[in-house]
DNA sequence: GCTTTAAAAAGTAACTT
DNA sequence: AAGTTACTTTAAAAAGC
């Protein structure tokens, strides 16, 4: 019953296309695309509505970031696809779409004394001459976890919902079994 | 096997050169920070284990003297900031703290997060404050962190803080700039730790 | 390792007003 | 002194230096 409820921040998904692109080709199907391959070997496009961004390469895989839900990341990469399959319409209408990382934020409920955590908790690391929050490694679910004095907590790494979930009640257990909270 | 000695002692040679360079660089940053030879020996044996445990590999000399020497001030007490570390070796503040969690990680080496209490002897003696004035800092910052208020601040801005309240409810005061200056924060870092620690410790208002 | 993207946490910094 | 913007940390993918 730790029950801890977790907000979903942001998603970072992948998607392969199954086919090369020309991306000058597709560029102007993208308003406001913008491209510096001397820079980044990507287009970047961002979509306004879901709030995205999307990193298009040349081998036709593509990067989909900040996205608040699976579903409306998957509805910003298809939204973006449609548009590029206007100048290539050898652009599949169906690919794969891989979740690969998943960042939510949680509210512990209590407030922590890290440099208490720091001492008893493994595998941390906590710099506050650098950041704030104290670094935590969990390796099941294998994701990371920034611990703040408020209580609040990130967690990341993940690459699903549960695995956001359950690290952060994982968390909560065990600075619970060491008296941290 | 006369090529495999020659080639002994060829990498012997390289060895002792880059240690010979890696000491030479110690004493360069070393002596810019005004460390004690205590502290400096003590970066030195951090340092040549990281070479026995081969952990140079794909690292700069420089970045790892630097990093020894962050570590050696933090366990000796007498604590340097990445920044001022940074300042005075060749290496970037990102490329030390990333050398400095390798070192720590792979040596077996844990240090405790740098105490606010380690940087009020420097600090006050660099304000000219006396020793009843470090005494008041220290017992303010050790009161602090018993009430959590140091978690996830900035050790010294901690010490900044505390070491400006104690000059001022002990007659010695000094200007928040001067402190700030000292200590490497800003005022308004120095104002909202004060705050928080007037407020939430005992001290009356004493602006 | 770096480059680029997004987002949260909390502290600190650098500018404006 | 208040506000704003921005940088610190974490994870992950993409292609290439």
């Amino acid at each position: 019953m730790t029950d801890v409820p977790i907000k979903v921040e942001n998603i970072v998904a992948s998607a392969t296309l199954g086919k090369s692109i020309e991306l000058p080709k597709v560029a102007p199907a993208l308003e406001g695309v913008e491209y510096n391959l001397e820079q980044f070997p990507g287009l970047v496009y961002k979509l306004k509505e879901p709030k995205t961004a999307a990193l298009i390469f040349g081998s036709g895989k593509l990067v989909c970031t900040g996205a608040k839900s699976i579903d409306n990341s998957v509805k910003a990469i298809h939204i973006t696809v449609d548009k590029m399959r206007k100048l290539d319409s050898e652009i599949p209408e169906e690919f794969n779409i891989k979740v690969q990382n998943i960042v939510a934020s949680a509210n512990l409920g209590k407030t922590l004394n890290l440099e208490a955590v720091a001492l008893d908790l493994e595998n941390t690391e906590y710099e506050p001459e650098q950041f704030p929050g104290l670094v935590y490694r969990l390796e099941d679910p294998k994701v990371v976890l920034l611990l703040f004095g408020s209580g609040k907590v990130v967690c990341t790494g993940a690459k699903t919902i549960d695995d956001a979930q359950l690290g952060v009640e994982k968390t909560k257990e065990r600075l619970g079994e060491l008296d941290l909270i | 096997r006369l090529r495999k000695w020659q080639r002994k002692i060829r990498i012997s040679g390289a060895t002792e050169r880059n240690l010979a360079f890696a000491l030479s660089e110690l004493d360069r940053d070393s002596s810019r920070l005004g460390l004690p030879r205590s502290v400096r020996e003590a970066a030195s044996v951090v340092y040549r284990s990281a070479v026995e445990n081969k952990l140079i590999r794909g690292r700069s000399i420089e970045g790892v003297v630097a990093a020894s020497l962050y570590a050696a001030c933090r366990r000796c007490n007498v604590p340097r900031t990445l920044d001022e570390i940074a300042e005075v070796s060749r290496v970037s503040k990102k490329e030390v703290g990333r050398t400095y969690r390798f070192l720590t990680r792979e040596l077996n080496i844990k240090l405790p997060p740098t105490s606010p209490v380690d940087y009020v002897p420097r600090f006050a003696s660099e304000l000219s404050l006396s020793g009843e004035v470090q005494s008041k800092a220290i017992e303010i910052i050790e009161k602090a962190m018993e009430k959590g208020l140091t978690s996830g601040r900035g050790p010294t801005g901690v010490a900044a803080a505390a070491l400006y309240i104690a000059s001022v409810l002990l007659g010695e005061r000094k200007t928040q700039r001067d402190v700030a200056d000292i200590a490497g924060v800003t005022e308004v870092t120095i104002r909202n730790r004060y705050k928080e620690l007037t407020e939430q410790l005992d001290m009356g208002v004493t602006l």
